[in-house]
DNA sequence: TATAAATACCTTGCAATGTATAATACCTTG
DNA sequence: CAAGGTATTATACATTGCAAGGTATTTATA
């Protein structure tokens, strides 16, 4: 896959994924991976980003499985933030699809 | 707009109005830019990749309005690469869309 | 003639972000 | 206690868009 074509978008996957839910970092790698190609050292160099501009909080809980599993939690920016680049992406989205299209306007 | 949105879709929109006809770098700025906001620091180089990769190649022609321009035009090899890339896309879209959906398979 | 403006091309250094790789640590099981 | 799965972190690297700056040509203006 494009490798390009995933920057920024894989804020955006993170930020919808927690937009439902609290996570931890490792599951966020796996539910992502289901349908875009990712590896561990890409996701939590974003959440530690998406923490450092405030759009996320973290606690520790305990897991029966192995270490323990740090929580992303969303905060109110975070959200607006995720309503806002989810809405990029769809006008983006368009605008591309336009030139794909061939219908580059006033030509 | 967010510039990693852009990532190596400036690279498919480039290729996709080469691949209608030829054109010199400056009217590749001044077409993309009425969709997507983009600068001339960025397609002469990516254009050099373009030539580098072997995707287009390049030939001179004067102009009575300027400086000469260099027209670039696809080659087979570019051409396969515009539709491979243009699958690529809509397949990523497809796949993006389905997270914004909440549509995450196997949840 | 001189100056400015538009056209057209190019280069450099920087910033953002995904990747590969490895290290660390916890827990369970044999 | 060693092995392996779970989970986080750190470092060095590659790609690519951007701002800023430079060069050269043509035409219009003063």
């Amino acid at each position: 896959m494009n490798i390009q074509f995933k920057k920024g978008v894989l804020e955006l996957c993170a930020l919808t994924l927690l937009a439902k839910k609290n996570r931890y970092g490792y599951e966020l790698v796996n539910e992502i991976s289901k349908n875009i190609s990712i590896s561990e050292g890409t996701i939590y160099p974003l959440l530690r980003r998406l923490k450092n501009d405030g759009y996320v909080t973290t606690y520790l809980e305990e897991s029966k499985e192995g270490a323990p599993r740090k929580y992303y939690q969303l905060t109110e920016t975070g959200k607006k933030m995720e309503k806002e680049l989810r809405e990029e992406w769809l006008i983006f989205v368009k605008k591309v699809n336009s030139f794909l299209k061939g219908g580059v306007k006033n030509e």
